[in-house]
DNA sequence: GTCTATACGCCGATAGAC
DNA sequence: GTCTATCGGCGTATAGAC
C-alpha cells in the first residue's frame, strides 16, 4: 500500500486497461459515439496523446479487441468440442456459455454479436468466417451426419438455432426479457434444440 | 417532355426524395458513415443547406424515415389482422410480408431490424413499444389464450418466433444465405411456427 | 427553394518537451 | 510513457443573396 498511494493516478496505462474500457464504450455506446476523450477519461490518462502509445488508431483498438474475442471464444469452443462427443452435449454447452457470458460480461455479447462491427472494421471477415464460428458450423455439421440433427442445409440449422439463442440472448441484454434468466437459458436451449433435432 | 428538360437537374428537391436517399444511405452505410454531404449528392443538390428546407437537422431525417417505416408496417398489419382470424394465418401472412419486403425493399428490413437506431435515435421508443410491434405481440397473446398456441408467456414465443424469421432475414440481407429465397420462406416460416404452435 | 460563403466545434492525430 | 500544445479536416449548421 506504500508503493501505491491509492489516489486517483495510475503509473502506467496498458494495453489492456484500454480494451476493457473501449470494449465497455463501445458496447455500450456504439463506436462512433465513442470518442478517444471518452476512452482516455475511462483510463485516467490527460490527455489521448498516451493511447496511440498502444494503439495506431482508434480502429485499431476496435481490430484487437475483435481478435481478441474471437480468440478467446474460440478456444472456449475448442474445449467444448474436446469435452463432448455429441452435438447436443456440445450445442447446450455453447448455449451455456453464451448465457454464462450475457451475465458475467455482457459487454462482451454485446460487441461480439450486436454491434454493427462491419460499420468500422470493413477490413475484416464477416462473422460466419471467423475461426470460431466455423467450428460452431462444424457442430452442425457433425451432428447431421450423424444423425443427431435432422437432415438439412447446416447453415439453415445454425440459422435457426441461433436465432433462437441470439434473439433470447438480445431481448436480455434491451431488458425487454428480465424476470428469470436461467428459466430463459433452459427454455430458450429446448426451443433451439427441437428446431434442429431429428425426432 | 418539354416541361422537364431531362437532364441532371432537379427543379425542385422533395421531402420524400432525400427520406429515399437517406433511407438507403443509412442502411447500406450505416447512419454515422453517412454525411449529409453525401444525402445532397444522391439527390442532386449542389450543398446540403437545400436539405435544411425540410429537416431541422440529420437526426430529424432519421427520426421521419423511423415513423414512416413504423406506420407503413402498422398499416399493413392491422389489414392482416382484419383479413386473417386465426394466429398461424396472420403470422404466416406478417412473414409473408417481411420476405416480401426483404426482396423488393431491403434497405427498409434492413433499417428497421438490423440498423441499430438506439444509437442516434436515444429519444425514440423501443422497437417492442411501438405500435407495429406491439400489435404483433397481440397476435401472440390472442393465438395462446384461443389454444392455438403453446401456453407460454407471449413474449417468450414473440422472441423464439422472431429469432428464427429475423436472423434468417439477416442470413439472406448478408448474402451468407443465397441460394433459394422462397424456400428459405417456407422452411423458416414452418420452423418458427414449430416453436409457438400446440401441439 | 436553391445557391454561395462561411462559421464553428469536435475529433483524430502528431510533434516534441519532460 | 505521459504530458502540453497544436494542427488539419470533416461534418453540421446558418446567414443571406439570388
Amino acid at each position: 500500500m506504500d508503493q501505491e498511494t491509492e489516489n486517483t493516478h495510475k503509473k502506467t496505462v496498458t494495453q489492456d486497461e484500454i480494451l476493457q474500457a473501449a470494449l465497455k464504450l463501445f458496447a455500450n455506446q456504439g463506436y462512433f459515439n465513442t470518442s478517444l476523450t471518452d476512452i482516455k477519461d475511462a483510463v485516467n490518462l490527460k490527455t489521448t496523446a498516451g493511447i496511440y502509445q498502444h494503439f495506431k488508431n482508434k480502429q485499431a483498438i476496435a481490430i484487437a479487441l475483435y481478435a481478441n474475442i474471437l480468440d478467446s471464444l474460440s478456444i472456449s469452443i475448442d474445449d467444448i468440442r474436446r469435452r463432448n462427443r455429441k452435438a447436443s452435449e456440445q450445442l447446450r454447452e455453447l448455449v451455456d456459455l453464451l448465457f454464462k457470458l450475457t451475465e458475467e460480461a455482457p459487454e462482451v455479447i454485446q460487441f461480439l454479436l450486436f454491434v454493427k462491427l462491419d460499420e468500422f472494421l470493413a477490413t475484416e471477415k464477416r462473422l460466419l468466417d471467423t475461426a470460431p464460428f466455423i467450428k460452431i458450423k462444424k457442430i452442425f455439421q457433425a451432428g447431421i451426419r450423424d444423425g443427431e440433427l435432422r437432415t438439412c442445409d447446416p447453415l439453415l440449422a445454425y440459422t435457426y438455432f441461433f436465432g433462437i439463442i441470439s434473439h433470447t440472448l438480445k431481448m436480455i441484454l434491451s431488458g425487454d426479457l428480465n424476470k428469470d434468466i436461467d428459466n430463459y437459458q433452459a427454455q430458450a436451449w429446448l426451443a433451439a434444440w427441437n428446431t434442429v433435432v431429428k425426432k
